[in-house]
DNA sequence: CTGAAAGCGCTAACAG
DNA sequence: CTGTTAGCGCTTTCAG
């Protein structure tokens, strides 16, 4: 019974007689014998490991994502290596580097800095291993990475046609100082007034200092309560994020305005805070299951050699509908109270 | 340039001569050298990993203790290798079987499962390697392994306490039907109640069938809503999550009820709905960063040998008080409107 | 201070 | 079908 026997047993055993077999699997069950994966990946440059990176753990949005990469990992055999990189390009590739380092047999990237990816340092490391980056930048489309594209733009024009055909023209747009989303955000909606020949007016975009700490929500709400005592909110307003969301609705009830017969607010990313209300928020849903289940269906088809597959997703974000936006300057023709 | 010198310079510096430690270093970075870790793992017995259990990775309760640990881990240079449960005491052993494949250095399970408790397997596993397990079981204390301790019965008590010198004598009680944090929640409020020789009635007990999911909104909403008209409501209600919570006061909000004059309501584990609304939640406080932080002092003091520290911890709940719940039966004596 | 050599626990040829 | 052998990439004596 050698070594080497055992190792048939735990890997091929059917290239072992049954008998020996059993012999073999009787000891390893008595002595609760336990392969060293260390060893084992040595010889095979298999870690069956996987690197996740991602922005932030406490944020519901990465986790409902994380959560299902997890699960599939595991349904292929795959353990998760997990680290949040605040947002600092620079702890994004230290951590590739750990992963590279444990071996890691391909890595996903959720929302990839622009930094790495401009300079070429993503590119570099996908030619060692698999590698999958989830992102919304339009610009980047380049190279055989493999990449999940989640279209945040149509997201913003799926608002935007919603709210036109409720008759709003005019909607104000909430976001956080600082980041990539917002600004994507911001363009997209631009970039609709503009087609239509409306001044992009700045005087519609309002920004809190911190959109997505929970500090958000007060903070969203104040500005939004004084754009409304300064009389310069139209009939409706557009939030990056559910958080500044609720900050503006709680504003608006605050002064005595009704949703959404006075005023519509839609949110984005449709978490628990679009339901958790009175007001069921309208909110952009980014299909944060869907991201996840692409990003690791990418990944573990790279990973098992199949060239077939589309080495890239794109997720279409879709519009949950609910109740907080409504016609615009209809106050009167509508219904108060619901169903159950 | 042996291999050895590489491996000195890259380990103990100084034992290498100033001149050959800059050589060596040049070609490392000319050459983006990785080291291996599966092989240095191999020859000292470290994979610098850390295994951490959950039950799910899509809560926030959860991923917040998370956060803290995964801060924890990396700055004292571990990676943290993560899986999620799914409540599923088999599944639970094994990953852990699989964390010790990988041979990693210790693990931290957060809510264990009370059956790989009660057989021994923690107390086996621990003796092989660091272990921090957490969890809110009063049963459990025993041997030498890692824990850290959440007193949910005090928190409990620190509800009952605050309600009762607000006047309330009677709190209903909304939990999940399934659970053993609904359980111990439970325990302590007819232990309450019994210590003070009232009843322990259970028409004050409501059930929702799922408490966890988002679906426990509406549930509580529902559950609460037909209690009210059935005029079987206490002036308090005591949830034992924020999204029931919330779905208790949207019922009393649609019911007519203000908040707090009519209906005091408590939740617990102050997460961002509690502050989301604009009636803010007075909600437990469970802490979650502390004990993040606790679970990943335990285990690294444990690496590191040094026998001298705690071998467990124990957290106590706050009550982080806002405006849901008020002083029973003085609805006049209250004025309504606020500050900002 | 540095190189040579042994070996961590495993798997993959290669004989038998 | 099974044992022997070599070697994955590193660290660690042990000499020099």
């Amino acid at each position: 019974m050698s070594t080497a026997t055992v190792s048939r047993v735990l890997n091929n055993p059917n290239l072992v007689k049954p008998e020996t077999r059993e012999r073999v699997l009787a000891v390893v069950g008595r002595h609760e014998y336990v392969p060293n994966s260390l060893a084992r990946g040595l010889m095979t440059k298999q870690s069956k490991t996987i690197g996740v990176l991602i922005i932030s753990i406490s944020n519901s949005y990465y986790m409902e994502i994380t959560e299902i990469i997890q699960r599939r990992l595991r349904e292929a055999g795959f353990m998760m290596l997990l680290a949040a990189t605040d947002d600092s390009a620079d702890l994004e590739r230290r951590y590739i580097r750990e992963f590279a380092s444990r071996r890691a047999d391909g890595i996903i990237v959720i929302d990839a800095s622009d930094e790495n990816f401009s300079d070429g340092f993503f590119a570099k490391e996908s030619a060692k291993r698999p590698f999958v980056l989830v992102h919304s930048n339009p610009a980047i489309s380049a190279s055989g990475i493999g990449q999940v594209f989640v279209d945040q733009r149509l997201g913003m024009r799926r608002v935007m046609e919603y709210l036109e055909g409720l008759g709003h023209r005019d909607v104000a747009f909430l976001r956080g100082e600082k980041g990539f989303s917002f600004d994507i955000k911001e363009a997209a909606w631009a970039e609709w007034r503009a087609e239509r020949s409306r001044e992009v007016r700045p005087d519609l975009v309002l920004r809190v200092a911190d959109g997505n700490s929970e500090d958000a929500i007060p903070l969203a709400d104040a500005a939004v309560g004084a754009a409304i005592r300064e009389g310069r909110l139209p009939s409706a307003i557009f939030a990056c994020n559910d958080l500044m969301a609720r900050g503006a609705v709680n504003a608006a009830t605050r002064a005595g305005l009704r949703i959404p017969e006075d005023l519509s607010v839609v949110g984005h990313d449709n978490t628990i805070l679009a339901v958790s209300g009175r007001v069921q928020l309208t909110s952009v849903d980014l299909k944060m299951r869907d991201i996840g289940a692409e990003s690791a269906r990418l990944l573990l088809a790279a990973l098992s050699g199949s060239s077939a597959g589309r080495r890239s997703a794109r997720i279409e974000p879709e519009l949950a509908v609910r109740d907080s936006a409504g016609p615009a300057a209809a106050a009167d023709s509508r219904v108060r109270g619901g169903s159950a």
